[in-house]
DNA sequence: TCTCCGATTCACT
DNA sequence: GTGAATCGGAGAA
């Protein structure tokens, strides 16, 4: 087993974002629990040129985040009920992020961060062991289906087209 | 300040 | 298959 370093986030999101599939999201509880979960579903959000990403609109309080270096978590809430957890990628600058949809026996980015317990409090923090959230390599090479993203129907045909959804093969 | 709407989920017809 | 819940960000004025 691995921790994931830094470095392995400061790359193209389409890397990075099939490569966390079957990797391990670990969480440390506010109580010093360590809970740890398979990713098993992904989606890849590309610069401001991807009209379904949120920094599209350009550099902005929201999406400051997404133009930080890889590694660096976003939190974003949608709905008015849900918490959405990304990790940024590729280096300063460059605003891409990857959405963490699903992990084991959580199906739904809404329920994960409902279990993960994670809230705005993490926003803008750093992917490590001191923050309470990170990731383990235990070196599964996992099968991937690639499908196109969900509930970006406003982003336009081109965009929804792209494949950049990653989903761990059972 | 005010208005519009979303990277979702769940209950109900 | 359809619609409600619910709130912060972005853009208009």
């Amino acid at each position: 087993m691995s921790v994931l370093s830094q470095q392995f986030f400061q790359k193209d999101v389409l890397e990075v974002a099939p490569s966390l599939i079957g990797k391990c999201l670990v969480r440390k509880y506010a109580n010093n629990t360590i809970r740890k979960f398979l990713i098993t579903e992904t989606e890849a959000y590309r610069g401001e040129e991807d009209l379904a990403c949120h920094a599209s609109k350009g550099r902005t309080k929201r999406t400051e985040i997404m133009y930080q270096k890889g590694g660096t978590i976003y939190i974003y809430l949608i709905y008015g009920m849900y918490w959405m957890l990304n990790i940024v990628t590729e280096k300063e600058n460059i605003p891409q992020a990857v959405l963490i949809r699903g992990i084991e026996n959580y199906n739904g980015p809404g329920k994960l961060t409902k279990a993960l317990e994670i809230n705005k409090s993490i926003n803008g923090k750093t992917l490590c062991k001191r923050n309470g959230l990170w990731v383990e390599d235990y070196g599964i090479i996992p099968k991937i289906t690639t499908a196109t993203r969900i509930g970006i129907n406003y982003a336009g045909k081109e965009w929804i087209e792209k494949p950049w959804r990653f989903i761990l093969n059972e």
